[in-house]
DNA sequence: CCGGAGCATTATCAAATTGTTAACCGAAGC
DNA sequence: GCTTCGGTTAACAATTTGATAATGCTCCGG
């Protein structure tokens, strides 16, 4: 349940693995930059501000730990969220990325679906140690540490799947989302479920929350609306 | 699930997997063509214009990757899906197969299930490819992310095929669209719908914005022009 | 004025999509 | 072990959408 205006840096210098990073990131619905060199990803760092930075280690002008030790040394990246992408097998740069700082860091070669999976993880890390910011939507309050959802005072107790659903909707107001996207963000990249699945969802949500602020639209999706 | 016309080419020089994935993927609905080596997949690639190609690493003639490289190089084939498969454990293969932009890649030996679900979601993810840029026009508002139409603050309830026409048109205003570029464009190239339904939907964007915004352009198309 | 070409309109029907209910299954609690 | 709850699915109902046919309109040339 993340990915709501969610802002990734991507910095490699290699324009298609670039490409296809972003493509896959922004396929999961994060909001991606990219930089293709280290000078890059530093002015991209402080512009953007993102939650997360993926840095190849082997850059022209500055290298990805250059780029990590800079950012960690400056105070409004103290939570950003650094992964680096190390060398074939480099296990010296695996230690200097840690030494340095980065929160997570991948070998390469990678497979996008690894890749996605810890960006995934990292970011359900960071939203959990951080606090998740709860949603309020005029009488509507959903709160995500207490995963609790109140309507004009009174609570409503909603199942976990049923509170994931509501508050990915609710995360981003009037925003449709595609059932490969709620699918992808509620159940998790690779889970199978029938079709009807998500309506049922959808349908128990209504009827719990007792006002009208999830509108169909058909053939595309879903979207929250007061 | 739809694939409907759907067309996956599969290259394998091992004959038996290739009959067992045309099986499972003509079981789900595709349509299937295959080759038995790098050069015969290049070929079928160009003649059959595949929606998704899964590609064997090691083949006769032309590894998958030099397939995948010429493929990408082709503007024709810049958003035709790639799907590696790559030997157990040759991660070299894997970051190659990223460089010369395969969209996933799947480590053999691959369960026929696995291989269908990841087809599956691969091709979901192409179908979604809504062109994420709002446009607006004056007091009329088109926000592919919100599915949704706005004039003068009122919002507009469009169905799907309203919408993608309504916004092709108004992606390029006062530029003409004949009738084959409306059908290619919203319908898709190869579907073939009679005479007057383009008109008829033209009427329901009329009626329900309201506004005179869509000229008719006799003998020719329509064009946006507020 | 007439007739045809091309488009607009409307009604209608089939197909696609979603809503709803009930039943099932498994895990967590009692 | 029994019960409850959440999650999933299946089956069917309800709704919406898209496509077509039929008909009317309008502009033009003859």
């Amino acid at each position: 349940m993340d990915s709501k205006g969610i802002k990734v840096l991507v910095a490699d210098d290699e324009p298609d693995i670039l490409e296809i990073v972003r493509y896959k990131l922004e396929a999961e619905g994060y909001e991606v930059a990219t930089a293709s060199n280290g000078e890059e990803a530093l002015q991209k760092a402080r512009s953007v501000k993102p939650d997360l930075i993926i840095l190849d280690v082997m850059m022209p002008f500055r290298t990805g730990m250059d780029v990590c030790r800079m950012l960690r040394s400056d105070t409004a990246f103290h939570d950003t969220l650094i992964l680096m992408l190390t060398a074939l097998n480099d296990e010296l740069s695996q230690v200097r990325g840690l030494e340095y700082g980065a929160d997570d860091y991948i070998n390469k070669p990678v497979s996008p679906r690894v890749l996605i999976s810890r960006v995934h993880a990292l970011l359900r890390r960071k939203a959990r140690n951080i606090d998740e910011a709860p949603i309020q939507l005029e009488s509507l309050r959903i709160d995500p540490t207490q995963f609790s959802v109140h309507h004009e005072g009174q609570a409503i107790a909603l199942a976990k799947k049923e509170f994931e659903l509501l508050y990915l909707l609710a995360s981003r107001p009037r925003r449709v989302f595609l059932r490969n996207e709620i699918l992808s963000h509620v159940w998790g990249p690779d889970v199978i479920v029938g079709d009807r699945t998500i309506d049922v969802h959808i349908r128990k949500i209504r009827q719990k929350l007792g006002i009208d602020c999830i509108r169909t639209v058909k053939g595309v999706g879903y979207k929250f609306e007061m």
